[in-house]
DNA sequence: AATTTCAGCTTACATGTGTACGCTATTTTA
DNA sequence: TAAAATAGCGTACACATGTAAGCTGAAATT
């Protein structure tokens, strides 16, 4: 077996043991090295042969639930494309993935007001790109104007945000319920929205 | 000196140095007994006297936040019936309080979604408590009926905490931005809101 | 075939933790 | 004033942690 492989399969296993490890109790600076190497099936010791820190490990971990949730937004996408409504589909795709990934965006979720600065920083950029995203997308369907687009699309992901912490521990039909209600919340924001342009434009 | 005095006064030495140990980097869970009894000049042992766990603190402290944050309201509504603007005085107001009890804050976001599941509860229950108030002003000012009234006050909330958030560790000119950016989109929310309303009765 | 590289191991140590146990000094009660 | 209660202390222990040092065997290179 070649040694690169291999190195990158324990690398793996590290990274998988510590998704784990982060379940309803534990956040990112509360697992140790140890333990995520025991739960690796290597010796302490080892894990300074794939990441310097514990640290490391973990800006790793926000950085492959940041892809997990662009790849979230295109599947999102292809999913619009093929009619069903925006809110409706984004809304029905984000349950989706907190489902499936729970432990992924519970990671997020966590460290966005967690302790570590660097993981901060690190789930804000990712936010950010949803930001962007919706910020764009919005302009090219609306024709509304950037802040207002941008506010909107702002104010809509931190309702979806929140929406998925409402339903990260709650059962399937609570689940539906968080997620009608923020299907509605969304409307009223864009509804707001639409109303500002009209306003601005009229004065 | 009184005995049951001194005691009161140890314990609330040990809930001082609690609150201080809990700046940017540090969460409920990761402040040690020993930690906060160095703080407070006590030795270790003598935490027990005053509390059965760290855990009990815990839920000490986030009631106490609770209980500022419950003053916060009582003043913002004083501030609101001498007029300025209901969306306006309530995020200043708001601004204000994260800025001079920053800690106090941080803890309620950070246990909001933090580790430990009795801590997210009583965070749960604080934030509760917003929504009602929000959602019977609601109604006695704009006669929303109440499934449109509560939806729009969970969306205020939830906007206005996540504006918090932001604004926590931002530079004052920072925190106007935030502030300013959030008052549009409750606006967004409002005017959405009362759309609805009006959509419903004309069908 | 000989040499180098290196992933993973074992051992070891200093440090921090929660908390059990028993003591002391002072206040409170009888 | 004698007795009981108790806030706070010091000592002690078992345990988990991060990581330094050096070894081993197999893969890679020469």
């Amino acid at each position: 077996m070649n040694r690169q492989e291999q190195k990158l399969r324990t690398r793996r296993s590290i990274i998988e043991a510590a998704f784990l490890l982060l379940d309803e109790q534990r956040s990112l600076s509360s697992i140790s090295l140890r333990e995520v190497a025991r739960a690796a099936g290597i010796a302490p010791t080892s894990f300074y042969r794939h990441f310097k820190d514990i640290d490391e490990l973990g800006l790793t971990l926000v950085d492959e639930a940041g892809l997990a949730l662009r790849q979230l937004m295109r599947q999102a996408r292809v999913r619009i494309a093929s009619g069903g409504g925006v809110i409706n589909t984004s809304v029905d795709t984000f349950m989706e993935f907190i489902t499936a990934n729970n432990n992924v965006f519970r990671l997020l979720l966590r460290e966005h007001t967690g302790t570590s600065m660097a993981f901060r920083a690190a789930v804000l950029r990712e936010i950010k790109h949803f930001n962007v995203e919706l910020t764009d997308y919005t302009i090219s369907t609306t024709g509304l104007p950037y802040k207002i687009a941008n506010l909107q699309a702002e104010a809509m992901v931190k309702l979806v945000f929140s929406a998925g912490a409402e339903a990260l521990d709650a059962s399937a039909e609570q689940k539906a319920n968080v997620a009608e209600r923020v299907k509605l919340q969304l409307r009223f924001v864009v509804n707001g929205a639409l109303q500002a342009k009209a306003e601005q434009t009229s004065s």
